[in-house]
Formats: structure tokens, sequence, C-alpha cells
DNA sequence: AGATTCTTGATTTACGTACATCAAAAAATC
DNA sequence: GATTTTTTGATGTACGTAAATCAAGAATCT
């Protein structure tokens, strides 16, 4: 049997109490005993029954969720996996309340994290925008001595404690390199359509892009970034004008949402076969996309294990605790018509 | 708060004994009373507080690991991963055995299987080996009442409860996709080293290969399989002769383990970068070659997620629990030398 | 009706930890 | 050496569930 409390105070010598003392370093123990008491925990080996002390503390984490609206399936997929943990709430001792702010808009960003502040939580996840307000917003929080995790899109230069999302530059190398063998034959340029330079997400993965390719396929053209803010009636508009614009184009690389616009002016153009196109975000539009082979490559990040990473590391750092770093580094996946998985996603 | 028991018993105008009698279904409770509990546990929407249940029971999980002996890097990486599982058996409140067996035996698997059963545990997780006798051995393991979980390669038509493994298929497919669009403008044709046919997952993989190859490169050569048996030493003896038989050699598919073998064979014949290569498994080795060019794409399985997955599959089986289908799907990650992860593996 | 079986209630102990209180002992201060 | 302060011990309650015991009540059978 694993050692408890009261093996630790017959080891060392001493009481319960002083036990109880030492282990939740509460004041009232000379340094002498202290020593005994930490020697002793050492050589039996002891560990906390952490389900015990939650059950003796009647513990709960409190978390907030602060996620952009919008109309793209990818971020939608992440309100359900936010939703379906709320469901599990109960066993997992939490109890999360989900903040909705307008997208790529910095300022209300910056004042729902200040509201979440007065909730008083024992974390707060977000996915952030690159912004010196949101910065200041997410400091005030650790301050305050919340857990702060950031969401598929990172905050650097803040006190955050913990990246939930995959890294974003390997993505765009993954995506430039992809591109760059499978363009075979294809002359022409190669378009890149993003959601918006103003969250790090996106502005990584076009650096990775760029250096992949300048790698992978020399002197290819890279046509200028255009912007359709994860909307997808913005990026079928947008992708239906490169199209014409550029005849020869031998491939399309969207580093953000709303990929419904993209497989739409593609499929309307008849370009599906002869445009080599990467895309992010497994969604039922880009699974049957990858299927038909309107698309040739899909970069994925789960959003469920995003959630339930965010939520493991929140509540980890909300009592203080190491985290397994293996266990929660998001792996950026990587789909061919090959390995799609088998249920709708 | 969330209810409890004592909520259930004040609701349902019944004692906290027959509650329990209702909840841990012992008998000496009548029909009427049983759905009178029954009610006030669904008004209420009670769950079991399992942490405090496991307290009261004291409950413990010993489990059984039957892992295959062998030199390469990847059973070696599981056998590690069991091995920090193990320690982290305190909080996991498991108790691990690993069992031993020559690799590619199915005999002794299937003594060692039996072997397991006597140790009486609460589950099993097994390297399996597709031979009637080990389905014999799983099956006398679940009628003992035993929950048996398959790793890495799975055992079809046995009565395991669950494959903790890669769909096997789809990744032979996967690589067989990546081949072809990799060979480019190349000639010549593509060999194939396999570790033993006798296990459902290398079968598994030359079968998706074949079948994607056909699609992705109809017309393409393919040599015959040679059987390596995961040791370094042979896959290099192998890869050796084929270079030098085949100087057109365009392309290589291994999708078995000893890869240390196959790229000391490809560097030493300095044939890198002429012939496209595909493998499995992330291995200090295997990075290496990633990086250097020597492999062009590695596709992996994540050892610490299989045995992860196996021990939560196992503990909820044993307490005759659900699982959550979407986080025990084990991915084929996809690694070129763009996304790998910065840590060595 | 009386004896027998089945069902229910009441109560207690246990799991391992947290936390509070009060008394006793030891150490530090004057 | 007496007093104050600090340190330690002893003890009890709580968290939510499991499991056991014993007694009392209700239903069934003869």
């Amino acid at each position: 049997m694993r050692p408890t409390v009261h093996d630790i105070a017959a080891e060392a010598g001493v009481s319960l109490a002083t036990v109880d003392r030492v282990l939740n370093n509460r004041p009232g123990v000379r340094g002498v005993t202290r020593d005994k008491v930490e020697r002793a925990i050492a050589t039996l080996g002891y560990v906390r029954d952490v389900a015990a002390a939650n059950l003796a503390k009647s513990r709960s984490y409190p978390l907030v969720f602060v996620l952009p609206e919008g109309d793209n399936t990818f971020m939608r997929g992440l309100a359900a996996e936010v939703e379906a943990a709320r469901a599990r709430s109960a066993v997992e001792r939490t109890a999360i309340t989900v903040l909705s702010v307008p997208a790529f808009d910095a300022a209300a960003l910056a004042a729902a994290l200040e509201k979440a502040r007065t909730l008083g939580p024992a974390g707060v996840a977000v996915v952030a925008i690159d912004a010196p307000e949101v910065v200041a917003a997410v400091d005030r929080l650790r301050e305050d001595g919340i857990a702060v995790v950031t969401l598929v899109s990172d905050l650097p230069g803040s006190s955050r404690d913990h990246f939930a999302g995959v890294d974003n530059i390997a993505a765009g190398r993954t995506a430039g390199s992809l591109m760059g063998r499978f363009l075979g034959g294809r002359e022409g340029p190669v378009a890149i359509v993003a959601g918006s330079m103003l969250v790090r997400d996106h502005r990584d993965r076009l650096e990775g892009f760029r250096a992949a390719m300048a790698e992978s396929a020399p002197g290819r053209r890279l046509l200028p970034v255009v912007e359709g803010h994860d909307d997808p009636a913005e990026v079928e508009q947008l992708v239906s004008k490169l199209v014409v614009d550029h005849a020869d184009l031998a491939g399309i690389y969207s580093l953000g949402a709303g990929n419904r616009g993209l497989i739409t002016a593609l499929e309307k153009a008849g370009r599906q076969t002869d445009v080599c196109a990467i895309a992010h975000e497994l969604t039922p539009h880009s699974r049957r996309a990858l299927s038909s082979g309107t698309l040739d490559a899909l970069l994925n990040q789960d959003a469920g294990h995003e959630v339930r990473s965010a939520i493991r590391v929140l509540k980890a750092r909300a009592d203080g605790l190491a985290v397994i770093g293996a266990q929660e580094r998001i792996r950026i996946e990587i789909f061919l018509k090959d390995n799609l998985p088998v249920e709708p996603a």
C-alpha cells in the first residue's frame, strides 16, 4: 500500500497535525521538525492523494473561456468542444463560463478579459489577438493569481502560463514543403489567403510557408497575401477573383478559416484539379473537398485536444502543479485523402 | 452544489441504505422502490463522485502489459512509456506488471497471456501476434472478466475490448500516396521492407501501401517484400543488397522497425538523395535522417499516447464505464523535416 | 393468526486528506 | 526563575461514497 499521512507521522516521530502543517505549509513548525518530516516524506516516497485532498477541500475550478464569435466552422467546433467540457463539469469539478467577443477586435477582447477577471475564476483560456491592450489584460489576470492559457493563437510577450495550440511556424513550413513537392510540373504562381494579420497564428503560418517554399521551390512566384477574415463569403469572392486574374495559378495556400468559400470558388471555376490547394482545419466541408480531390492536403489542429489540454493545464496551474509536457504538446495533424479518420469531424 | 446520495435519499423519500442498494445494485429492493430512487437520480441529475467512490473502495487497478523483447527503438520506447506509467501508479491507482516475451513468437505470447491470467489482473494490454493460439488466450482472459486491450498491433477475431493503435491500412495508404507524389520524375522500382508478415500491423500497412501506389503511381514496379524482423542489422544487410541489385531504385518504404539499418545502408551507399525513403516511427535515428534528408517522410504512432490510452480504457472497462471515443483514437502522425517536434523523441 | 421471508431504515466505520480548536510542552525573552 | 511566545500534540469534524450490521416493518405463505 502507498504511504499515508499517518505513516509519515510515525516515521518522523511527530503528530499528524505537524505533518499536516508541513504538507500544507502552515506556520508554526520549527526548521528541524520540518526537515524531519520532509525526510520521512522522501524516504517513504509519499505522494498526496489528490482525489482525497480534493474531496476534503471540496475543491472546484471555476474557469472562463473567452472565444471569438464568427461564422467559421473551426471556431464553432471549438465552442462545441468547450460546451462538451462543460457537460463533464460534474466529473471534472470545473465550472466553466464562456464569454463570446467579436472576432479580430482587440479592444473588445481586452474588455472581455477584464470582465473575466471580475468573475474571480481559477483560470482563463483565451483565443488571443496580438495587441498591447490584450497583453496588459492578460498580465492583470496573472497578477491576481489567475492562471491564463492562450488557445489556438498565442500571445508572446505576455505572462500567460501556457499556450494550448500548435507551432504555427512549423505548420506553415509544412504546408510550404508539401506545396513545393506537390506542385510537380505545374508552372505559375502560388496564392496565399489569410484571415487577418492581427492574429499571431496567421502571421506565423505565413512566415513558415514563405521560408519553406523558398527552400523546396526556389524561384516560384508568390502572389501578395489577401485577407478573408475567416469569412466564407469573403474568401469565396477573393479566390474567385484570384483564379480569374491568374489563369496559370499553380497552387493556393489558405492559412486561415472560411475554407467553404475557397472550395466553392475553386469548384465553380472548375479549377479543382489543376490548382494544388492546401488548407487548414478539418471540417465537414474540407473533409469532403479532400476526398474529392479539390483539396490536396489539410493541416489540422484538434480542437478537442486543445480544449482538454487547456483545462488540464489550468487546473494544474491553479494547484501549483507541474504538467506532463509531452501530453500537452498539440501536434500538427496532416491529412491526405488516405488518412482521413472515419467518422465525421 | 452537485447532488449527493443524501439528496437522492431525501428526494426519493427513502433511506441512505436503500439508495446505496440501488446505486450498487445490491439485492433486497422492491421494483417500485428502485424506480422511485432512479427517478430521483434522474431529476436531480446525480452523478456518482468517482473520486470519493474510489477512495471509499480503496480501488486499485492491477494491470499487466505483455511486450515483445527486441533491439528496435520503437519497442524500447514503448517499454519506457509503460515504465513511466508505472511511476505514476501511485497517483493513478494502478499496479502495473510487465511481461517480456520473444518477438514474433506466437506460442510464447500465448503462454505469457496465460501467465498474466493467473495473476488475476483487472486488465491486460498486449502487443498482439495474429495467431489462433493468441486469440484463444485472449478469449480466455475475457471469459475470466479481465479487460483486454491490444496495443500497436491488433487481433481481429478475438474478443479484445479495444485496440490502442493506429489504423494501419490507412497508414500504408498514406505512405503510398506520399511516395507516389514525392517520386516526381524518378524512374525505377520501389522496394518494400517489412518486419514480419506474422503481425497484423505490418500486413495491413503493406495492403494499404500497395492500394495507394496503384492509384497515385499506376504502373510503377514494386519489388517483392523483404522481411527484416525489425532488426537493424538484418535490415541494413537487406537494404544494402537492394541498392546494389537495383541501381535505378526510385523509392523504398520501410513499414516495420529497425530503421537504423535502413538509414545506415542508404548513407553508406551514397543513395540518400536519389532514393525517396519513407519509414515509420520517430526515433533519434529516424529524426536525424529526416532532418538530413535521408528520409523524406516519417509516419509515427505516439507510444506515449497509446500506453496512456490503453490504461484509460482498461480502467474504464474494469469499472464497466464508457470511454470518450474521440480521445482514444490514436492518430497517424506524418512528419516531414519541417514539422519535427523540437525536443528529442 | 402465526411463522417465515423479503424489504427497508438506522447507524457505524472506513477511505485519505484538510482544517480548526484547545491544551500541553518546549523554547525564547526578560 | 518567571513570563511570554512559539511549537507540538491530541482530537474532532468534514468531504461523498462504500459496505456492513442489526432491528423493524411489510408482505407472503401455511
